[in-house]
DNA sequence: CTGAAAGCGCTTACAG
DNA sequence: CTGAAAGCGCTTACAG
């Protein structure tokens, strides 16, 4: 089915009928109008993206590189992102980076598809060279996470405000003695968590001992190993800051393998606000990261620098803290 | 940059540059295909996908319509598709259907794409006619939830199994009072599964009664409102079989607000085995679906069905339970 | 108001 | 072993 059959049922040039198809109204008398739009319709008439997109040097396709999209954090941005893009048109060619799969290949099939720009939530990236060079050239890019070598816009929370809500919460409550199990430590996000984490607590007259600080990644099971670490290091903690909500729920079991009940004789404050956060027992302290509107912002302003728009070159949103009973005081 | 670049700087004529790039290899002499090479090298030659699909007529590339792949087991399954259909070196073009656009929109943008085929993971669309009307036509498709008024071939779980393996599960360990939150009542899984268990129950000698059924949405909230309803209904129930996980953890949570404790007072099995089931207070048994198995055999189906080859109606992967602390005997 | 030409970047027979 | 022609399905100036 192609435009040569609606314009051959209706009467017309092939030419005659794109115009009227895409809307080039005005430019065709009422009645050839009518026949061309029956025609198409009766004919289940599609217009094929790939020749349009060939002339008019556009797929009006957006590129979505992400790490992992079944963690429930990429893929509600993911989800966010692909919806916001189709309701201004567009569609999305989604790869996913991993192990088995290097950067510059994901990258490579995007540039084949000829997608408009390219969305990035590939954390686990960030200090990757080869990601930086195979996102070189003038094609529009917006990333969750900073890019190795390049400058692109980036969207999402600004993560010392975090970390800051976090301590300043439990340090509220009358905690001292607080200890955290972070992400992986050369992560951006990481630092700066703790920057504005150990920030608070300084301020507070509070400074945070190495001791209390274990490292993580991101898992349930590194959560819970972590915890149980940090606890035997220092028995004293009364409070731990996870730095994602995966992570708090292991520390949530690790605290309860130890015989150790939630809030009495420990608390905990996540972060990102997963949905089953809430219904966690008890329901999670936690640091919500609005993944959906930072989906939702990334893909507008990436098509916005599409269009030709300026953007600028880093857009933060709010974070939240979100009292539950996983906190009180010690 | 084009292929007339490449041929341009390689001294040949852009149509051998065509034939050498694509691997026609010994049609050309070595001397000659070595200088085209290290051309498209040089220049940093990216094919235009758009263009040679256009030519060959097929864009190398699958539609993945899911329901709300934020969702932990779609996400599961949409990723795991991505990649298989990556691994065979097609992209996946992903159109998520839900409240504000309807079906018919999401396949028409994906058949103007010209996806060579199309990947369907929406259960709450199974009824819907206008999915079905949408998916007529010599496409391939390949589903894991019947669509309307179509045969195509679905690839999924055997729910009824999942349904038995519950049951026997807690009848072999005692209970006789086996209450049951399900999802939807109209969705075919929900039907299926209830099958199975209701047999098994029956054959048990202990045939369910109605009021022993309560229906919930598939959403936390919807779990825990249901699991209270049940055992303000029937408060002799022992043991609780719930749909899904989300849903479990919703009835956890609802018997901890009565007071009872896990496994003494109550058993629930759940079913898909998420991520967090294991790191759950107590460690939540459940009926594993493979999310993850699914949507790679899924794709591959659909690659072959592609390819031209002939597959099965129904291709169904095996359910396993998986055994933890929130079940015992009564 | 409608049509014919040119061209987007390729692949694929077909010549030479 | 290499090239020229035709054509995939469109859009966009440009004529008439």
């Amino acid at each position: 089915m192609s435009l040569k059959d609606v314009a051959a049922r209706s009467g017309v040039s092939f030419q005659t009928a794109s115009k009227v198809l895409n809307g080039n109204s005005g430019v065709v008398s009422p009645s050839t109008r009518e026949r061309i739009l029956r025609a198409a319709a009766d004919l289940g008439y599609v217009p094929n993206a790939m020749a349009r997109g060939l002339v008019r040097q556009a797929s009006v396709t957006i590129g979505v590189l992400a790490d992992d999209f079944s963690d429930l954090a990429v893929s509600q941005f993911v989800l966010a992102a692909q919806r916001a893009a189709a309701s201004r048109g567009h569609g999305a060619l989604i790869s996913s980076v991993h192990a088995d799969v290097d950067a510059d290949l994901a990258v490579r099939k995007l540039l084949e598809y000829r997608v408009d720009g390219i969305l990035v939530a590939a954390p686990s990236l960030e200090d990757d060279p080869r990601l930086g060079a195979a996102l070189r050239g003038p094609l529009p890019v917006v990333s969750i996470n900073r890019i190795h070598g390049r400058r692109v816009p980036v969207v999402g929370s600004d993560h010392a405000v975090t970390g800051t809500l976090a301590a300043e919460h439990l340090l509220g409550l009358g905690h001292r003695r607080i200890g955290t199990v972070t992400g992986p430590r050369r992560r951006q996000v990481v630092q700066r968590r703790m920057h504005g984490f150990r920030e608070a607590l300084r301020a507070a007259g509070e400074p945070l001992p190495e001791q209390r600080v274990v490292e993580a990644d991101w898992s349930f099971e590194s959560g819970r190993a972590a915890a149980h670490q940090l606890l035997d290091t220092d028995p004293t903690v009364t409070a731990v800051f996870a730095h994602n909500d995966v992570i708090a729920v292991g520390a949530l079991k690790a605290l309860h393998e130890r015989g150790l009940r939630l809030p009495d004789n420990c608390s905990v404050v996540g972060c990102d606000d997963l949905s089953f956060a809430e219904y966690l027992v008890p329901p999670l302290t936690t640091v919500r990261i609005p993944f959906q509107e930072t989906g939702e912002r990334a893909a507008t302003l990436l098509l916005d620098r599409i269009g030709g728009r300026q953007i600028r070159a880093r857009d933060l949103l709010p974070v939240e803290l979100v009292v539950r009973a996983s906190t009180s005081s010690p």
